[in-house]
RNA sequence: UCCCCUGUAGCUCAAUUGGUAGAGCGAGCGGCUGUUAACCGCUAGGUCGUAGGUUCGAGUCCUACCGGGGGAGCCA
């Protein structure tokens, strides 16, 4: 605390807690004595003797208007250095504001510059930049109207995921980021290893500097001359990429469970819609079929759609008014509407029989691409859908077979704009058809002893499904790029700040 | 990873058929103003993504590489 008493100018700003600005414009009484605490959005100079400086603390995409009159003590020394990006603490008094825009304002009685920002240097203007460039500048981004309306409404839903599944009794389970069951087999894998040594491990830099070495030695090798035996974990290790088998353990032990964490994939793609790390809730529900897998989807996004309209009406309005039009639209539309349930082979019915040139033409037992989902979704339903019983051949192994032979109980959630948010099934608990499923998608079985014990001892139905956070972000936000979402994007050849 | 587009002042963009750079915003200074995307005037600021090549001459054409955007595959 004294620290922060010198880099104030003596103003102790740590034991006298600010108000928040958000707190302040809704319900803060004029006449009230009040200290703020923010960052200068902008300042407008009267030479009759005062200024106006709008301040934003993040609580609200608002700022507080502070007045501040040219005999304020030691004002007029540092008013050329209250820049747009500086530090502000101010006390002052909350006074009925005559402007139109506000209802209060401040009007201040002492200010203390607590940091400058150099107006030529400070990359952030009073006007609009493009996302790429404040993607370029992620450490700043958070200042600006935009980035701070995302982080605070995907706090909200943060919020919203935990109270969802909290109230109705799923028990939160932690599943391990660093795996080494290679079980999963969704996508391209990180991996985990110290076979190279640290960063600051001298024969590394040796070797690195070693000029007849050429670059496509030992990280472009195939894994298996890796001798992983000898590695941290005694085996190959890797960043997960989905927590559900793991989850199916708690599952069947305790009952419903959710996992919501990071999630890590390698491919390489390089889309407005994928992310090498994200974060991904996945519940599991024991005792429970595909139907009930598909209510608890559709009651899930409705109840953070819900949240979100509530908890955070202004951002939601900025991002209606700024980034996409159709956001409140949209979103209303999906708390009005029971999701609209079909059949992959309905979907497939749908999509052969209208009139239009596919890129992708289908046909039973072809995954569904792009522009079919989003033709579903957008076109032909016009609202969010899931479509489930997926042919089994495209399907991974741990999804209930029908009884049809041909078919398993797997169900995607689509919506306008986003197209595929959730991802889920019914798990296939007979131990029998598990062994059957993991020899037709040519696993091991010995690799999944522990995952076909669930299945041995006390087998119960149960189904669940992965929702991705950031997806869910842009369903909400309007914003087109899932690194804007995300605080710190890390995508193919980019893992900066 | 594939296809298409793109890379010019701090930011957003312009520069006719190749003839050696311009605007708006921002910044600095001045003026005006209970202002609020404020407004008005003046000033500064660019080895035109990098490296080669074609040409008397290249921001403008060609090649490679590196960024960025859009679409696709895979998926969440």
């Amino acid at each position: 605390m004294r620290d922060n008493d010198v880099a104030s100018g003596g103003l102790n700003v740590m034991s006298s807690q600010s108000a928040r600005v958000a707190a302040l414009l809704l319900e803060g009484e004029p006449g009230a004595s009040v200290n703020v605490s923010g960052w200068v959005r902008t300042r407008r100079d009267s030479k009759q003797g005062f200024s106006f400086i709008e301040l934003n603390d993040g609580s609200c995409m608002a700022n507080l208007q502070v007045v501040v009159d040219a005999d304020v003590p030691g004002f007029a020394d540092i008013v050329s250095d209250i820049t747009t990006g500086s530090s502000l603490h101010i006390t002052g008094e909350l006074k009925e504001s005559p402007g139109a825009k506000q209802r209060v304002e401040l009007q201040a009685t002492a200010i203390d510059l607590l940091g400058t920002a150099d107006a030529e240097s400070y990359p952030l203007q009073k006007k609009r930049h493009s996302f790429e460039f404040l993607r370029e500048i992620a450490h700043l981004r958070p200042r600006t109207n935009t980035f701070g309306a995302i982080a605070r409404v995907r706090n909200c839903v943060c919020r919203s995921i935990h109270d969802f599944f909290q109230t109705r009794g799923f028990l939160n389970v932690q599943t391990p980021i660093i795996t080494t069951s290679d079980c999963e087999g969704a996508g391209e894998m990180f991996t985990v290893t110290t076979l190279f040594g640290g960063l600051n491990d001298k024969s590394q830099e040796t070797r690195a500097s070693e000029p007849a070495r050429n670059s496509s030695s030992a990280l472009d090798s195939p894994l298996s001359t890796f001798d992983f035996q000898n590695d941290f974990f005694g085996k190959h290790a890797s960043l997960t990429v989905s927590g559900q088998l793991e989850a199916e353990i708690y599952a069947t032990s305790l009952g419903p469970v959710y996992t919501f964490g990071p999630t890590f994939r390698a491919e390489n793609s390089n889309t407005a819609r994928h992310l090498a790390e994200f974060w991904m809730v996945e519940p599991e529900v024991p005792f429970c079929d595909l139907d009930g897998d598909m209510q608890l989807a559709e009651d899930f996004i409705k109840t953070i759609v819900s949240d979100s309209l509530h908890h955070c009406a202004d951002d939601m309005k900025f991002f209606n008014d700024r980034i996409e039009k159709t956001v409140l639209e949209t979103l209303n539309n999906i708390l009005d509407h029971e999701f609209k349930r079909i059949s992959y082979t309905e979907a497939v019915d749908i999509i052969t029989s209208v009139d239009r040139k596919w890129e992708y033409p289908v046909k039973w037992g072809d995954n569904l691409q792009a522009e079919h989902e989003r033709y579903l979704t957008e076109e032909h339903f016009k609202q969010p859908m899931i479509v489930f019983d997926y042919p089994r051949s495209i399907k991974p192994f741990y999804m209930y077979c029908n009884d049809d032979g041909k078919t398993v109980r797997a169900m995607d959630v689509l919506v306008p704009r986003v197209g595929e948010i959730i991802g889920g099934s019914q798990r296939e608990h007979r131990a029998d058809v598990l062994d059957i499923r993991l020899e037709e998608c040519g696993l091991d079985p010995e690799e999944y002893w522990w995952y076909r014990d669930l299945r041995r001892y006390g087998t119960v139905p149960h189904a669940g499904f992965g929702l991705g956070l950031e997806r869910m972000l842009l369903l909400l936000t309007g914003m087109q790029n899932i690194r804007d979402v995300i605080p710190f994007p890390r995508t193919p050849k980019h893992a900066d700040f």
